[in-house]
DNA sequence: CCGCCCAATGAAAACCTTTACATAAGTCGA
DNA sequence: TCGACTTATGTAAAGGTTTTCATTGGGCGG
């Protein structure tokens, strides 16, 4: 336990401490089992005095491994991030690896100043969560020439990209079937973002449910981007016409909130008059009121398995991609009742 | 632009290609003004045909820096989080760092296992979101023994950390001045988990606040723990008593949800019965009934601060530390009124 | 007692850069 | 024309591991 503050120490100070060669010693730590129990004493006694920490940097360059993993994603402050990069810390943890954050915000620019993360190797693997094959180019390369990645929480469509997701829709299904079941016969799905896949997913889950009715109900789809302010203005537009819904279908819980606030705001009670649900369930879907019912995508595990799938992929690199797609539970709170007469 | 599916190109491949040395290649991409005009072009030429990238790992070695930065945080959840992180992510981001996220959920040994990415050289430096000094003996070790560390959102008292948070004293008591200049007489500060120190300096700003005032008003604190459960629990506690406040200010914007909550539950109104004050500005302040009035962290630009005073110190590695207090504004919104009668 | 095999260890190569130092070819002033 | 500098480039060391291959010595079957 001397204290030199100097350098910090190296294999070869171990080495010379415990009088035998770098190659034993780097064995004592990685293959115990290769080498004699007395020479191992030695070599741990040495490392304890010396405080030894194998200098990462060297072992990656040797190993041809950064043992970290690019996690890329649009925004930080998506609700359900937390969530998933929980889950992917915590399995990235437990196996050695390090979690790199890229946040790009949208622009393809930064999107591929992280990717030369991957090419210069300081990271060995990517999760997306942009929901995007990143940038120009891979579509077209080889196969082989796209580093191990996964796509989290959104899927992706790339032979050699395995992807986790909720089944949004089955899970879109469930929820509209709920409000089928306290009968209502008009209900809208606020969609998110244009284009957005998900939104896409979730409008066939509802449209799944609808098909399913007893007697027919119509497919009823207005515009929203995913933001509470979008959810207001859906329920704006649809106050111009002669018909109003008794339910609205939301792509996620901040247009839920959204259209809860606009409703309220022109005094219309929820769930009395109008029930909403919502996607995601947010942490703060409790804490609204009334109590927002909606789908719970499985985020942590979302991250679990992103993780997981991930690195067994840079452990066996020709293992086969796949989807998997993890069921989303309805969370009934209090923001759906019967229709009003 | 040949496809050679094969292993990277490295600085020999290139050097060959262009009929240079590796050194000159070297120079060409680090020190371009020391190569010749007629060099550089060939050089440039033979990267763009090998599609070379420098191996990162090698330059760590080399350099002995990883331009990585850990991020130790207690939750990643923590509504605080993704501002911060943003903040911190961009500045690495444009200096040419990268950040790695340790989520420690405030366990030890997690913390300590993290720490050794600095030992290992994985990271060369650290970001301080847990509030505490990296477990134990840091404090007595000397000086220069601890890594370069920054401390951000929560001030860590160290000769040798810098740490970069909002001034809650002062925060505290422009919020609490606000709500007596509405009128109140009986303000209530829901204090956060025991122990904490944000607390504890948002308890100063409002003991600083009240003590100002006209006619002597009397300290009122009750406990919280800084989720909203805990603010219900206060308000609970509360209605034991049979004088009850005019207004609350709360540790936080979660506490103070709560603390909403648990009032409209019992049938008071608020701004009308009551006033509430939060803090944070959480992005879902404003989506709750009512807007809630609160003082808005800096967060992006804390992370913005500390990142920058890490990555200056890391340069400038006997630069003073020093700590910075930035200013939290007060929003309002519609959570507060004049007292009652 | 001899040869074979195994276990334990060491020497050295390889991983890929950066950079201090050496060298070669000019430039320029005297 | 020569030496002193300068500029452009090359050589080789260094950075700290891991791992292959070679070496040594002992155990043991024949």
């Amino acid at each position: 336990m001397h204290n030199h503050p100097k350098k910090p120490a190296t294999i070869e100070d171990v080495a010379r401490l415990a009088e035998v060669s770098i190659a034993t010693v780097s064995r004592a730590i990685s293959k115990p089992e290769k080498v004699a129990e007395s020479t191992r004493k030695k070599v741990n006694a040495a490392i304890a005095r010396t405080g030894y920490t194998a200098n990462a940097m060297a072992q990656n360059l040797r190993r041809q491994r950064s043992h970290m993993v690019l996690v890329l994603a649009e925004s930080i402050s998506d609700p359900n991030f937390p969530g998933i990069l929980t889950g992917l810390e915590k399995v990235a943890n437990a196996r050695g690896y390090g979690v790199l954050i890229g946040n790009t915000d949208g622009d393809v620019a930064l999107e591929e100043k992280y990717l030369r993360f991957l090419s210069a190797g300081t990271a060995d693997g990517l999760i997306l969560l942009t929901g995007h094959l990143p940038v120009a180019g891979w579509p077209e390369q080889s196969k082989t020439l796209i580093p191990p990645a996964v796509a989290a929480a959104t899927p992706v469509q790339h032979d050699n990209i395995s992807y986790v997701c909720t089944d949004d829709r089955a899970a879109a299904r469930i929820a509209t079937e709920y409000l089928m079941s306290l009968g209502h016969k008009r209900i809208v799905y606020v969609a998110g973002p244009k284009g957005n896949v998900l939104s896409e997913r979730r409008l066939q889950g509802y449209c799944d449910a609808l098909s399913q009715a007893s007697e027919p109900m119509s497919i009823w789809k207005i515009d929203g981007d995913g933001t509470s302010l979008g959810g207001r203005a859906a329920v704006e537009r649809l106050f111009i016409r002669d018909t109003l819904p008794t339910a609205f279908f939301c792509f996620n819980d901040n247009t839920a909130i959204g259209v809860i606030g606009a409703l309220q705001d022109r005094g219309y009670d929820v769930p009395d008059d109008m029930s909403v649900v919502g996607f995601d369930d947010i942490p703060f879907a409790s804490n609204i009121t009334p109590g927002l019912t909606t789908i719970r995508q499985p985020r942590s595990q979302i991250g679990e398995y992103a993780m997981t799938a991930l690195l067994d992929r840079l452990a066996q690199p020709n293992a086969p991609t796949e989807g998997k797609e993890l069921h989303g539970d309805l969370i009934v709170r209090s923001s759906c009742s019967v229709p009003k007469a």
